[in-house]
DNA sequence: TGAAATGTTGGGGCG
DNA sequence: ACGCCCCAACATTTC
């Protein structure tokens, strides 16, 4: 029996990895794979914040991996001649993958997956990141929902898909392990150490996933559907950048906390920006609507946004919250995003911009949604006229200054 | 997952 | 007991 590669991407976790358990299910050796190129994304090629998580999360799996008898190979790009070389070194009949959704992903998987299979090679793809499909999630009329409650109320219309079988205690290796790469020559970390806020406040890695999860159902869950608006609490799962890793899938979150129905439409709203960037994958550069065109650049203006010096108390803690720990509170991302957009009169893309370079969770998806829905421009969005006020949301939802004193320090 | 203005309701103080 | 007023709490409307 050939060998089967498994080329691990956004899906960085043993449990419940459809990918990883389908190569143990064609029953010989299992060579798991990560392949760094960061020039086939697109526009959007991993962040600083980004690059940290993923070199923490990669050694995490191949910790687990080694633990498993197993071993993590690392190749760069360009992905399509790494495998066709790692195929050629091992003799693997099969390359099995997670899907991805971002345009230039699919794109590219779509020529890997060709090119896989003229060599003569078997090459599938699986459902590891999402509840349900872009593509079979549609409205009446058969098309994809624009609005979110619609695409809610369907979504809890079906059936919760089965979880993938974990990996076993030992994993089947093949006799000769081909080179790899050492994890720190991908120069992930950075060169000067910004990153010790990170470390106090982050595990990467499915263990770090699993512990985050159990203590949120365990203290923060019952509470969520109010204090989830409360940044100076921890009533937020926190989950977002294990997620976008795949150091947890939605489907395991989902049944953990299946009693908090605030929190599971919050895991939809995930499946919802994934639904959209599937259906209109120019939509990240060309938004549905063409609200808020009239901004200029500037700067100076932009500058004092993300260096935390926009005046407004919330919106500079939170900036500074995003820079010390890579995460910043939903609630208040929402309001800095106001402001840059209706209070400053920048552009939104300017700000997710910023956000993808500094957020641990960036997430083409996510972050899209969410700056067209601040900015208006997107599917489902704000009107024009709603507008935070950055005073009135901090006395609302940090009523005692507690998260405007934790994030007091300059930068 | 807006804010402010305006409208409605009901409890309680008071003559 | 009753009517009147005030006001908080909530609901509705408007941008």
């Amino acid at each position: 029996m050939g060998a089967t590669l498994v080329w691990f991407r956004q899906d960085l976790r043993l449990t419940d990895n459809p990918a990883l358990a389908a190569a143990l299910e064609r029953g010989g050796p299992v060579i798991p794979v990560y392949i760094w190129a960061p020039e086939e994304e697109g526009d959007w090629p991993p962040g600083a914040a980004s690059k940290w998580w993923l070199s923490r999360s990669l050694a995490a799996l191949a910790a687990g991996l080694e633990k498993r008898g197993s071993h993590l190979l690392i190749r760069t790009g360009p992905t399509a001649e790494a495998l066709a070389r790692l195929v050629s070194e091992t003799g693997a009949a099969a390359v099995l993958w997670n899907r991805r959704y971002e345009p230039a992903a699919v794109a590219r998987d779509t020529r890997v997956k060709a090119d896989l299979r003229a060599q003569g090679v078997a090459a599938e793809s699986f459902n590891g990141s999402l509840l349900f499909e872009p593509w079979t999630v549609s409205n009446q009329a058969g098309k994809p929902f624009r609005i979110f409650t619609p695409f809610w109320k369907a979504c809890m219309n079906r059936a919760l898909p089965p979880l993938a079988k974990d990996a076993p205690q030992h994993l089947p290796a093949p006799e000769h392990w081909p080179a790899s790469l050492p994890l720190d020559g991908l120069r992930l970390e950075p060169a000067i150490d910004w990153a010790s806020g990170f470390r106090e406040v982050w595990q990467p890695g499915e263990a770090g996933a699993a512990d985050r999860l159990e203590r949120f159902v365990a203290e923060a869950a019952a509470h969520y559907e109010t204090d989830r608006n409360r940044p100076g609490l921890t009533g937020t799962s926190r989950l977002s950048p294990h997620l976008h890793f795949g150091e947890i899938s939605p489907g395991q979150v989902w049944r953990a906390a299946a009693g908090s129905q605030p929190f599971l439409r919050q895991l939809v709203w995930r499946e919802f920006a994934y639904h959209l960037l599937f259906h209109f994958p120019e939509s990240p550069r060309t938004p549905l609507r063409p609200e808020h065109e009239g901004w200029k650049p500037d700067p100076e203006k932009l500058r004092a946004w993300t260096r935390a010096r926009t005046g407004y108390p919330l919106v500079d803690a939170g900036m500074r919250e995003l820079w010390r720990t890579g995460w910043m509170h939903n609630r208040v991302r929402m309001v800095a995003a106001s402001v840059l957009v209706k209070n400053m009169g920048l552009g939104w893309r300017e700000g997710a911009a910023w956000f993808w370079d500094t957020l641990v969770d960036a997430d083409l998806a996510n972050n899209t949604l969410g700056w067209q829905w601040v900015a208006g421009c997107g599917a489902d969005a704000v009107p024009y006229f709603r507008v935070f006020n950055p005073t009135l949301q901090a006395a609302k939802f940090d009523p005692n200054g507690d998260y405007l004193r934790r994030w007091a320090a300059p930068l």
